[in-house]
DNA sequence: TTGACACATTCCCATATAGGAATATGATGT
DNA sequence: ACATCATATTCCTATATGGGAATGTGTCAA
């Protein structure tokens, strides 16, 4: 089965690299596809498949300019992603010793014994 | 070269489910391999490969406990993409009509014209 | 040593990419 | 209508998975 296809799962869209790029690159300001790919160094169709990528799980927007399509940043579907991250705000937080007596007293106070 | 190996990126390690699955049940404590295939519904080899990349990326520590391998969470990883995605917070916070206002201000503030 | 248990690894397969090259589509100016 | 610029899409290929089945490895007990 692969993974679940990068268009459907916001995790998986930034998954790539270059995408992460195009979206922070995007938080100065919206950019037409040619001048985008120049600034990131990627080929036009290059540019313009991970644009769709990224539109399909809705983390940016098109808009028609004339002849150029501007793309925007949409990062509403980001918020989920600081959120699943920031879960784990407390265990990074710890230095590893008292991770491990933090875990252990979880562990100790309402789980079934394991060893 | 369809992608860069999921043991090197986080992003990529956290783009399968499963994973993120994992990572979520350990925070609630460690636990050996067939525990956390059976609370999470996964055949042990499933198990063990989805943790063998966790653990490569280092996003769970092993320890050796007996006949059993108990895995812990070790989240520090998990900060950078954290920090990646609050990156945006700003522009999720804003209505959207307001983030194309930004985005103008922030384009006819310092680039070069685009049209 | 033998057997049982807990895991890890290997094989094999179907599928989902990412990337390059070539081509199609669309809008604009003449 | 035609040439041109800006993008999107299609074709093709090499590769990286994820999952199932079978098997290897390590540890402990008798």
């Amino acid at each position: 089965m692969a993974r679940a296809a990068t268009t459907s799962d916001v995790f998986n869209a930034i998954a790539e690299p270059q995408r992460r790029q195009i979206l922070v690159l995007l938080r100065s300001g919206e950019r037409p596809v040619n001048e985008l790919a120049d600034e990131l160094g990627m080929t036009q169709p290059g540019a313009s498949k991970h644009l769709r990528v990224l539109r399909e799980v809705g983390l940016v927007r098109d808009r028609k300019e004339g002849k150029q399509r501007v793309y925007g940043l949409d990062a509403r579907k980001l918020r989920p992603v600081h959120e699943w991250a920031g879960g784990f705000e407390r265990f990074w937080n710890a230095s590893f010793d008292r991770l491990d007596a933090y875990v252990q007293s979880l562990k100790h106070a309402g789980r079934k014994e394991s060893r």
